[in-house]
DNA sequence: TAATAATGTTAGCAGCGTAAACATAGTATA
DNA sequence: TATACTATGTTTACGCTGCTAACATTATTA
């Protein structure tokens, strides 16, 4: 075992990351994390000024794997049209929502302020910009005021959707949500084809 | 000052309030709370077994107050048409969420686990309730499944729409979206109108 | 080769949630 | 009314946390 690790701020931020989808952001310790990397507790500070830090880093990570997953639906084949395009990424979006439950809620928690880490700011504009294009394809000759309502309204339903999705909500206390969220789930696709206005 | 402080438990309550909307839940301590009670570091044990047991008070107090603000559209003079009355439902929300920011971000924070608190989850279904009443009145002989539908598809976007329009974004940066959002924020009524199918 | 910079460790601080032991006040019962 | 009991407060202390400072080791560069 050498002194010197080599690539540890990566390693840092594979093991948070790992920590942070299994156990969610919140009973994250920098300690924890230094541990899974087998260094010592403070050496995470060599490369991170704080866990804020570290934590900016992981939620870039997510926006990455999302924006990703967002542009391997705009690359299919062509035989998609824009519009089945556009539903493919709602069912993208909710789907990376709901397996990566905790990183998105990091994603989406206060305890990292965005205006701080432009890195990661443009990282979830990344994300954002495929929708854009995918709507603009959709929308021929759209002017730009209406073209950014259109993807804000969307974003702004699959969020909401997501947060719904994942309530757990027992069938004993409240059948008419419990209900309403199951018939959602199983065919969230035609859902999102008629809130969507497809 | 007396030994035994007679309301204890409603003062920590609202202490918590006040710290949790000036400081967030994040950066909340119940120290930080007994000390604004004026009251020694422990003593909120002898109220809540633990920690998140306080934070899920102040939660189910944000959900009281998001109920009484839609109640209060819903008791509206009858001259107001449904219609309107469900417009207004979505802009009350949105101020809510805008207003009572660090409250909103606790109420849908994964740090309280809503299945462990049943008067929580009781909290948050009033509000449900009165969006329901609505669209029940908007849209007579509706099936339960469809009108359940409408109730997520609206709540998902209001849900969604308030992360969005508080994102800080630095115009600097990205004119684009930046633009986007004060459209909406200067006329989100309309923004609504179109939205929600109205 | 020697100085310097980069990257690791160890020790220790203050703040946190929480449990245990103790103190005081209010209430019920004899 | 005296006494036991319960409710509600305080003090003390433990282990965990983020983080800083001082030190050790390795890599780089003049």
């Amino acid at each position: 075992m050498k002194y010197h690790h080599g690539n540890l701020k990566e390693e840092l931020i594979l093991s948070a990351c790992r920590i942070c989808e299994s156990t969610g952001h919140d009973n994250m310790s920098l300690r924890s994390i230094a541990k899974e990397a087998s260094v010592s507790q403070t050496a995470p500070y060599r490369h991170f000024k704080t866990k804020e830090c570290l934590l900016a880093e992981v939620s870039k990570r997510g926006f990455e794997e999302l924006t990703e997953r967002l542009r391997s639906v705009t690359n299919q084949a062509n035989k998609a049209t824009s519009k089945e395009k556009f539903l493919e990424m709602g069912l993208a979006y909710l789907e990376f929502g709901l397996e990566k439950r905790k990183t998105y809620d990091l994603m989406h928690s206060p305890v990292i302020d965005k205006v701080e880490f432009p890195e990661l700011l443009d990282a979830a504009q990344g994300a954002f910009e495929e929708l854009v294009q995918i709507l603009k394809d959709l929308n021929p000759g759209i002017s730009k005021n209406s073209l950014d309502l259109k993807c804000i309204k969307f974003w702004a339903l699959m969020h909401g959707l997501v947060g719904l999705l994942d309530m757990k909500i027992d069938p004993e206390i409240d059948s008419n949500a419990a209900e309403a969220m199951s018939v959602v789930k199983k065919d969230y696709r035609s859902f999102l084809e008629e809130s969507l206005e497809l």
